[in-house]
RNA sequence: CGGGGCGUAGUAUACCGGUAGUACGUAUGAUUCGGGUUCAUAAAGACCGGGUUCGAUUCCCGGCGCCCCGACCA
């Protein structure tokens, strides 16, 4: 991609009224713009880096058995007064309206209903179970106060995965699975180092639900951890009984602050039974199915990156989820060079951020660079070239080295 | 939802009851060319509604919006 053909650009200054870290650095970088409190729209760089974590969401649900679907957002009255959830006074963070013949509609919040409403059509028999869709989708919720930038969305992007088990032992084997999995997502965008299992309130149906928590100042939760167990416990389930449960010691468990970027829930027959999913066993009985909820905000875990990642330079993007490999900048006199080395490297694949534009001091690229951060810097000016080639920089490196142009492919491969 | 703060060019800010200033960005032309270079010129602005006043961007009231603290958060 040409900087020049990006509409976006970057800016110096940060907006008045964005102090947390992730929405300064990604509203500076052209990477989300902002509609109104707690609603972003992802700009072309954004999209990019959501794109490539939702792929590395979707390996890792597709590997455990997850079947993608998508679930619409308009959702009936009806639907959700089965649960009793569509009461103001149980879910206060709706946001309904009408239809113009009258009825009344909602735009979910969540789909625990949506998902058994559907299944409750399709499974009849135990022949038909387990099975665990998923979908990404926007989800909507009227947060008396959004906040923390990406962190906290009125509308925000989220993966939803339900379980539907035949038996808590059948649940109880995919839901280890799924620690698993969520581990792996987590590893995979770059902040599997920071991230904890922690063990949360459970409801009804189970002792705890787990959470899986990124340490950083700017967290909403509290939790205690011990980092060498690698497990958290949330305040809210904070007790002597609950840590001797866990086998934990009181002193191994330090206070800190963290984003909650993924959470796993068992749910029971919780709903399943206002709706009426059962299955028939080979034995000829009627059980209620086994549900589960795993979910993923998507948008808020890219603001937790860029919160836990990134330097006073800008943004540090993992390269597993970078919105290009590497940022090639042009200098002047070298714009020939340069454009040959771009037409190289996105002929052998790899993902070029070129800044080509003509009009820009070194020094400004080399900000920009910085911060939309993409893992690699390549410069081509006459000085390199002088020097024998391209220099590379990784982006939290602080001294480039020179590469011979024609083993720069070779060396991003 | 309770409390507090704030709404001025695209962005960040200043002043003011009487012609709204600056910086960044943008445009044009020079200049410079390895960490946001320098200079000139130009375009571009008072959230909405009501009130007070000869006159309101400024004061008052209401609305809307934004930010922060708290409450809430499958």
């Amino acid at each position: 991609m040409r900087f020049t053909r990006l509409f976006t650009k970057t800016r110096k200054e940060a907006p008045a009224d964005e102090p947390s870290r992730n929405a300064e650095l990604l509203i500076r970088g052209g990477f989300v713009f902002k509609e109104m409190a707690g609603v972003y729209s992802f700009l072309p760089l954004g999209l990019r880096v959501l794109n490539k974590i939702e792929a590395i969401i979707r390996d890792e649900m597709n590997r455990v058995g997850g079947m993608e679907m998508r679930t619409s957002v308009l959702q009936s009255k009806d639907v959700w007064e089965k649960s009793g959830r569509w009461d103001d006074k149980v879910v206060d963070t709706w946001f309904k309206t009408k239809l113009k013949t009258g009825g009344e509609i909602g735009l979910s919040f969540t789909n625990e209903e949506a998902y058994s409403n559907i299944l409750k059509q399709y499974v009849s028999s135990y022949k038909d179970l387990p099975i665990y869709p998923y979908d990404f989708k926007n989800i909507f919720r009227n947060e008396a106060r959004s906040k923390s930038g990406m962190l906290r969305g009125r509308e925000f992007y989220w993966k939803a995965l339900y379980s539907f088990s035949r038996t808590e032992e059948e649940h109880a084997v995919f839901y280890e699975a799924m620690k698993t999995a969520y581990r792996n997502v987590f590893d995979r965008v770059g902040i599997g180092h920071l991230t904890f299992m922690t063990f949360a309130s459970g409801g009804s149906f189970s002792k705890f639900s787990h959470e899986f928590q990124t340490i950083t100042p700017s967290g909403e939760d509290t939790i205690y951890v011990d980092e060498k167990a690698g497990i958290g416990i949330n305040k809210e389930v904070y007790r002597d009984e609950v840590i001797a449960d866990l086998k934990l010691s009181k002193e191994a468990l330090v206070e800190k602050k963290a984003i909650e970027v993924g959470n796993i829930f068992s749910l029971g027959t919780k709903f399943s039974q206002p709706f009426d999913l059962q299955y028939q066993s080979d034995g000829d009985e009627m059980k209620p199915v086994v549900m589960g909820s795993y979910g993923i905000g998507l948008s808020r875990l890219m603001g937790a990156v860029v919160e836990v990642l990134s330097d006073d330079k800008g943004m540090v993007w993992p390269e597993t989820i970078a919105p290009f490999k590497c940022h090639l900048v042009a200098l002047e006199g070298a714009s020939e060079e340069a454009d040959r080395l771009y037409d190289a490297l996105t002929a052998a694949g790899i993902e070029v951020l070129y800044d080509d534009r003509s009009d820009k001091s070194a020094g400004e690229k080399f900000a920009d660079a910085d911060l939309i951060g993409c893992p690699v810097r390549l410069v081509v000016s006459t000085k390199s070239l002088a020097a024998g080639g391209v220099e590379l920089k990784g982006r939290t490196e602080d001294k480039p080295r020179i590469v011979q142009e024609a083993a720069i492919v070779e060396e991003l491969s």
